[in-house]
DNA sequence: AACTAGTGGTAGACATGTCTATCAAAATAG
DNA sequence: CTATTTTGATAGACATGTCTACCACTAGTT
């Protein structure tokens, strides 16, 4: 008993793979052993145990040389790791104006040392940024031009932009004339752009481990005659949310 | 000749064990396996190993049982690594506003995984931040407001402090009237804090790696007879400058 | 001078994660 | 219905990095 009793967490490279896996199952309807060798670049003797020590941790169901799927608890887990991928992302693409692929490269790299809290804060730095109307985008507008004309000194460049004039007038205004509206007031078929996430505590972990970000597009599927549970899809996946939760997370239509 | 020819480069375990004794050397003047061993959290049967291969990459010089010191190309990693870590932890606690423990130790699992490009972006967004009025720190108070108090929208936040009063008016405006200069304008002993690092390419690269962000107090320690190179020092330890690259360093004077 | 503490080094065990080579099972073709 | 190809699994090698156990210096102490 030193500690080897199928360890309850995932390693880094375990965490590469249910990744892997929630993305191939969001593309194709089956996934194979080879699909996640050639998407990991790695031979298919390395997925085997890979694999088996996911459907020990309960992560994956798996009857070999069957098809591969997450459980739900997978599911979830890979949802977690997807959605700090996905905020690291968008940090370095958008805030730090990275190219995508690079900002990609960057957020695989640091995915896996993202703790829940470097998380929800990353999190509300961006529901700040995309909320606020002095932020975004006159503030990153400006951080952009800084980023992009090496030979001037921000000193000069903020006074520049502070009286000049603002490229994209018509986003400036945007977030300010939009009403931000409860994901309650959607009906299906209605679209909706995320805003905020009000949720605190174990709530809001669950709701961003399952994707909902800023500035994520999604659309109210179909609810439950009571209006119980609602059913969204965004980023090709569906999830059902409790009224509560719903509730908690802020949008506007579009 | 199955590519295990002593490899170049450093593993993540290697960087920390690096990363240790730079910082054990900047504060004692001897450095001993027990040390690392202490630092790390490790057995010293575990430290033994890591030194002969740092030994072989060239990074340390030690002989068996003796004290331990960074080689030239050791020195210059460690910073590096440092330099990363710094920047790191400094976005989580003074942007992000995690507490300074936590961020480090956000900061102690990412640090690895940095690019060069991920760690040039953030140091911009750094001295675009420190340096821009609009943004720093009156954007930074609005962020901090909407991270504290929780119950409030952003919306409704921004528009308070947009028209409300600014908490630390004195700090709003200190980045306006303080002159920016480069750090040739200063004499030996005089102290700046550094706003930008002009250079670019491989120089400003190395001077980020050296340490040299946004906000890091210096002082010049003494000049050379034809003022060629500058010794600065900061963050505890000693640098020589070239004329050229002192120049492209932008500070304020304190 | 010999003993003892404190250090440092080696050996061997283990865990992870990769590979190559090879084998087994299933699918497909002829 | 057999033969070939595709696919997945297994075995064994290697590299990293950790540990425990044990051995070997070195320096004081008596």
């Amino acid at each position: 008993m030193t500690r080897s009793e199928t360890s309850t967490d995932l390693t880094p490279a375990l965490e590469d793979y249910l990744e892997t896996i929630f993305l191939l199952e969001r593309d194709k309807e089956s996934v194979r052993v080879r699909d996640i060798a050639k998407a990991r670049e790695v031979k298919s003797s390395s997925v085997s145990p890979a694999l088996k020590r996911l459907a020990e941790l309960g992560m994956v169901k798996y009857i070999r040389r069957e098809f591969i799927g997450l459980t739900q608890t997978g599911n979830e887990a890979a949802r977690r790791i997807v959605s700090r991928h996905d905020v690291l992302s968008r940090f370095f693409n958008e805030v730090l104006q990275m190219d995508p692929v690079s900002a990609d490269r960057e957020a695989c790299a640091m995915e896996h040392s993202l703790s829940p809290k470097g998380m929800d804060r990353l999190v509300r730095f961006f529901e700040f940024f995309c909320a606020c109307p002095e932020g975004h985008p006159k503030w990153l507008d400006r951080f952009h031009r800084f980023n992009t004309t090496e030979e001037i000194t921000p000193d000069f460049d903020c006074q520049v932009s502070f009286d000049g004039e603002i490229k994209d007038k018509s986003a400036l205004h945007k977030n300010r004339t939009e009403k931000v509206v409860s994901l309650l007031e959607l009906g299906p078929g209605e679209k909706g752009k995320v805003r905020q996430v009000k949720a605190k505590g174990a709530i809001r972990q669950r709701l961003l481990d399952m994707g909902l970000l800023p500035e994520v597009m999604l659309s109210v599927e179909r609810l439950a005659p009571t209006g119980d549970p609602i059913w969204i899809s965004f980023n090709g996946s569906q999830l059902a949310l409790r009224r509560k939760e719903a509730e908690s997370v802020l949008i506007t239509k579009e």
